[in-house]
DNA sequence: TTTAAAATCATGCAAAAAGGGGATAGGAAA
DNA sequence: TTTCCTATCCCCTTTTTGCATGATTTTAAA
């Protein structure tokens, strides 16, 4: 029995590529394609494949959320999640909202087949690539862990609010906020304020 | 007479979708291609295609630093620039580094016939949406315009430097670097150093 | 060559942040 | 229960910024 096979991705040329990858496979059963959430969730109302490649980067809604949101409503659908990048965040973000795998978008022919192969039976996959970008993670965790609280003033000071300020505006005492402040230097191993708030950008927490 | 077409691009997918729109093109001579910019440079020793097609994130130097490279060694080759986004930042650097074109990765093959055959008689083409990202930046031109030695003590400054490390560092007063950060914070209409650096890192100027 | 913009330097003052030291209360986890 | 984490609060000193208001010299463009 052939695996129904759908992509999300926004890019003619991905779409074609992967076309021209899997047009000779025997097994697969090119169903089609969308380029954006809402016109793969209204495909979705009439046929639904076995496995979608979603692509993470897409024009309406982001992949992340696209995912989460098929997963609800079919959860019998396995996704494997396509991506230019093998950014830590993106991968973990897609993993826990329900993928299946993660491919690079420069994997070859025989990578493509083993994730969707895989991934038809059930199994996760990883690429080589994002695999190794998830172990070097887990190695030296160097993304801050701020609390809620933390985060709310850091994006207050991201929008130039002086400590004053966040003070009147979350209803807390100035040296409260100046606490929350010195923590965040400290988590951030920053200097002062314009460090701080460059990695923080960096490592997409603002 | 065939065109000679090479392409970069670290994203096999990418490759074999283009390949496959153009494998029927009579007037494409279809070169190889090469997967970073060090490989494309190697294969330029060898061979000279008319045109390159060139990806803008590229592992190891960017398609924006690549394209100046190409363009001074062999003045001859005409270059079209090839991204997933239509970001204006990226489209000037890479105009102004000597590229003739510029295509966004969904385009049609139409799309990217056009751009070929008008580049290859030695105009320019722009993707319609790159166009347009260009006209809009044209009209409401937010993005603020600094100086090298602004932007050069903007990034130290969100490199986390205090005014008095800048002077030393770039052998100029302390009231100096005092100045040039009054003009960016005037620039930018921020308040204070942390929005300047957001909005700045939002406009990829860090 | 004239003009405009960029880069350089200065003084003084008020506001804010950085860095140091602590303290208390509540909740979750061990 | 005790320990750890989060969130809250306070005082003090020094450093750094932010703001106002000036000026001179390169450098680039018209």
């Amino acid at each position: 029995m052939a695996i129904k096979l759908f992509i999300v991705d926004d890019h003619y040329m991905v779409i074609e590529g992967i076309h021209s990858l899997l047009k000779d496979e025997s097994n697969i059963d090119w169903m089609g394609h969308a380029g954006n959430a809402a016109s793969c969730m209204a495909y979705l109302k009439q046929q639904q494949p076995d496995i979608i490649l979603m692509d993470i980067n897409l024009p309406d809604t982001s992949g992340i959320d696209l995912c989460k949101t098929v997963k609800e409503k079919y959860p019998g659908i396995y996704i494997i999640a396509l991506s230019t990048f093998n950014q830590q965040s993106f991968i973990e973000k897609m993993m826990n909202n329900g993928a299946s795998g993660y491919v690079i978008k420069n994997a070859t022919q025989q990578e493509l087949m083993e994730a969707i192969n895989n991934v038809a039976k059930g199994k996760q996959f990883l690429s080589f690539d994002a695999a190794l970008a998830i172990r070097k993670q887990e190695k030296h965790n160097d993304l801050p862990l701020v609390t809620r609280r933390e985060k709310e003033v850091l994006e207050l000071i991201a929008d130039g609010m002086t400590n004053n300020e966040i003070a009147q505006k979350l209803f807390i005492s100035i040296t409260t906020v100046d606490t929350h402040r010195k923590n965040l230097l400290t988590k951030f191993g920053s200097r002062n304020t314009a460090s701080l708030i460059k990695t923080a950008m960096q490592h997409n927490l603002i």
